[in-house]
DNA sequence: AGCACGCCGACT
DNA sequence: GTCGGCGTGCTC
């Protein structure tokens, strides 16, 4: 019997699975998904693989497979679902799938270990250095750049030995305590000397770091040590993981629903796979179904999944929860956990310790015992899919498939859902789950730009919002700016020679940003200091066409001098504690406008906003994708949600006719869909059209070129029927590592497409293929 | 990742 | 003529 099977090797050489012979013993204990030791290379070094696939017979297979690593698979029937699905993907190889699914890879370390066997050759330094290490060295240890330790190895006085390690080795930390005797002679700061107080006063003998860090900042914790008044002592934490507590499936109070969530909730059925599209207007009515639906799963003794667009939405989610259900246990999984916080969740959902576990998009490879069902939250919003880093993936792709394996609900939800998932629900693929939408008295107010500009206003504001702006400052209430646009202008023209800034690389406009003072191109991010000087002619005569966040600051700033505005858009805001710490500071102090881009409508509630004002609507509706419009609607019904309806709202826009604008002035759902998809319809897009590209990478531009105009001449000679093929053009982003990249788009109606032929007839000789099957573009 | 192989420049 | 640096390509 032979087993095909991914090694743990780089990915650079991503293609291939190889093929070992199993030896006679393990036959009847090896199961596909389950981690082997392997010889590999030359030297028959030991590395870590994954059993994919059992088989009779192996024209390939030379080696035999050393031992199995565990009994337990790590990856079940159901991840091979899953990575079966995104294996359908052109270009899309196993090694890089599976290596996407199972993060346990990281369980694993590969180390040399050092034996010495001529004592009298080696040097006492490198046995001194040795010994600290225990005899073990990292791949990378700098004694292997060391020409006399090489030569020790090349005439066996040392002999190497590769070992695969554990790398869960349980976590080291240090207490903290006190040491008084220091105390007398040194001289302590007055906040060194609080803290020292409060140690006493507050704090057990042994600390932690984090005990200490509620009395003082990390700066004073580390003086202390150094003056030694502090002590650290080392401390191995018995890992909770390696706590297998039994789990109890406790009581959990009932939720009582209104009439209407129950009449929604009696039509989700809790033991069939079906995909439902949950409508929400109020999200105490999408919370009830979410809270009804883990009480069931628990009394079920069954776990529930739910998945949100960012991890800024995490949180708040979980804080909401557990209002309810205090004695819930919820596990947070997202990518950007380190490895130890994840194995430990991971963990924890293996042996059953937690009832709920919200995530968000990489929290779909999870595995889980009994699941119950899943929940995907915002499902319009496109940061579900992975568009990062390959494989491409579309969680609710995944999501169905697990579904479909644990015969489970999978719940959609949105207030605004996507026009892929009102198209399913027109083909009765999805069941639609509808609180039925309240009209509304609307306070929208949609200005016509135009108008202002014929009355002579060439202000970014109209006369109304203007006089919202002053009558909400005068009477202290708060006041929410939405602008799409960064930076201070993204078209600069010199008014003498009418040049205009152009990005040197990709020939796209230049956008300015005033603090920095620096031009930078918004699809390559190539950046240039900026002398306000016009290139060609050298005067100082740039007029700024277009206006971004940074203009409206500045016009807002001379305008209401005494108002206090904080900025939020992604130049202003590293990380999502400097997000949440923005909010905190509008929410709490008397900040008078809080003027941010699309960035803002990320989180769920501002609170406490009078006015709301969107200033040029047209940037969002003219970007270059068909998504413009379901876009618009989105972001619009998002933000205008923040007053909630009972206060001014003021929508800007030269093209006040828009059915996108039209439709959110009293909130009218069904029109928007019924226009949008009419839209796609006509234009060939999605839902109706799967729209892709094929991106080509080489370092040859002609090459890059032939092979993509080959693939094309292909596709239009055998697959005219079934693809219609556009291109091949220059990508934005000319040259990226070295690399020149053309593009072709592809407009075709049956998902999967087969496109083995490219990689069969060895069409892409030596370049790069990637194939995204999101295309944004028109 | 890690090793072999091959090409090229520098030095016996 | 050979030694070593680096770039490339293969490992079942």
């Amino acid at each position: 019997m032979f087993a095909e099977i991914i090694v743990d090797i780089k990915i650079s050489c991503e293609n291939q699975c190889f093929d070992y012979e199993i030896p006679t013993n393990l036959v009847s204990f090896l199961k596909k998904g389950m981690g082997v030791i392997v010889p590999f290379g030359t030297k028959n070094n030991y590395r870590l693989g994954y059993v994919l696939n059992i088989k009779k017979q192996s024209s390939f297979a030379t080696k035999q497979i050393v031992e199995i690593l565990t009994r337990t698979l790590f990856i079940n029937d159901e991840l091979f679902l899953i990575a079966d699905k995104m294996l359908e993907t052109p270009f899309v190889t196993k090694t890089i799938v599976y290596k996407t699914i199972i993060p346990f890879v990281f369980l694993f370390s590969y180390k040399k270990k050092v034996n010495i066997q001529q004592e009298n050759l080696v040097p006492s330094e490198i046995k001194i250095y040795l010994q600290k290490k225990k005899y073990h060295l990292s791949l990378k240890d700098p004694l292997f750049d060391n020409p006399l330790f090489k030569q020790l190895i090349k005439q066996q006085s040392l002999q190497i030995m590769n070992i695969i390690q554990a790398k869960n080795k349980p976590k080291k930390s240090f207490l903290y305590s006190l040491q008084l005797e220091n105390l007398q002679n040194s001289n302590l700061t007055t906040k060194e000397k609080n803290f020292i107080q409060q140690f006493q006063k507050q704090l057990k003998n042994y600390n932690t770091k984090k005990e200490l860090l509620k009395f003082a900042s990390s700066h004073i914790i580390n003086k202390l040590l150094q003056k030694k008044i502090l002590n650290k002592t080392k401390q191995n934490i018995v890992e909770p993981s390696t706590n297998l507590s039994p789990f109890i499936w406790e009581w959990f109070p009932d939720i009582p629903l209104t009439v209407l969530q129950n009449y929604i909730w009696k039509q989700i059925n809790c033991t069939f796979c079906q995909t439902y599209l949950l409508v929400y207007e109020e999200y105490k009515d999408k919370m009830a179904i979410y809270l009804k639906l883990i009480v069931e799963n628990i009394k079920q003794k069954k776990q529930t999944l739910i998945l949100l667009p960012e991890i800024i939405l995490i949180q708040p989610l979980v804080t909401c929860i557990k209002k309810i259900l205090p004695n819930l246990k919820i596990a947070v999984l997202h990518h950007k956990l380190n490895n130890e916080s994840y194995l430990e969740q991971n963990e924890q959902i293996k042996n059953q310790q937690v009832h709920l576990v919200i995530g968000s998009r990489s929290a779909i490879f999870v595995p889980f015992h009994q699941l119950g069902g899943i929940i995907i939250d915002e499902e319009h919003d496109e940061s579900l899919i992975e568009k990062e880093k390959t494989p491409f993936y579309d969680t609710r792709e995944l999501a169905q498939v697990r579904a479909v394996f644990h015969h489970i609900p999978l719940i959609l939800t949105s207030r605004t859902p996507s026009l892929e998932s009102v198209y399913q629900i027109q083909k009765k693929k999805y069941q639609l789950l509808l609180f039925p939408v309240t009209p509304k008295i609307s306070n929208i107010q949609l200005i016509d730009m135009k108008e202002e500009l014929k009355k002579g206003n060439f202000e970014p504001f109209s006369d109304i919002l203007f006089q919202n702006l002053k009558k909400a400052i005068k009477n202290k209430q708060k006041t929410l700016l939405f602008i799409n646009a960064k930076g201070f202008s993204s078209f600069l023209l010199c008014s003498l020679c009418s040049y205009v800034f152009k990005c040197r690389r990709c020939q796209q406009n230049m956008t300015w940003f005033l603090h920095k003072n620096i031009l930078k191109c918004r699809f390559c991010h190539h950046t240039e200091n900026f002398s306000k000087k016009c290139f060609r002619c050298q005067q100082t005569s740039i007029r700024a066409v277009s206006f971004g966040i940074e203009y409206i600051e500045k016009i807002l700033k001379e305008k209401f001098f005494s108002a206090k505005i904080i900025r939020l858009d992604s130049d202003t805001i590293r990380n999502n504690k400097k997000y949440e710490k923005i909010l905190t500071i509008f929410r709490q102090k008397d900040i008078d406008i809080l003027l941010g881009t699309e960035m803002i409508a990320k989180n769920l509630t501002i609170p406490s906003i009078y006015l709301v004002g969107i200033i040029t609507a047209d940037i969002l509706l003219n970007t270059p994708t068909f998504k413009a419009s379901e876009k618009t609607f989105q972001l619009l019904t998002k933000i205008t949600k923040y007053n909630n309806y009972s206060n001014p709202i003021v929508i800007q826009s030269y093209n006040t006719q828009h059915y996108a604008l039209q439709t959110i002035l009293n909130y009218d759902l069904k029109t928007f869909y019924q226009k949008a998809l009419q839209e796609r319809k006509l234009s060939q897009n999605p839902p109706f059209w799967f729209v892709s590209k094929i991106l080509i990478s080489h370092n040859n531009f002609f090459k890059s070129s032939q092979i993509a105009t080959n693939i094309k001449e292909h596709l239009r000679n055998y697959h005219k029927q079934e693809i219609k093929v556009f291109g091949p053009s220059v990508t934005n982003i000319k040259k990226k590592n070295n690399l020149y990249r053309f593009l072709l788009i592809l407009k075709y109606k049956e998902w999967p497409l087969n496109l083995n032929f490219i990689t069969e007839k060895k069409l892409q000789q030596d370049a790069y293929l990637l194939f995204d099957r999101f295309a944004n573009i028109i």
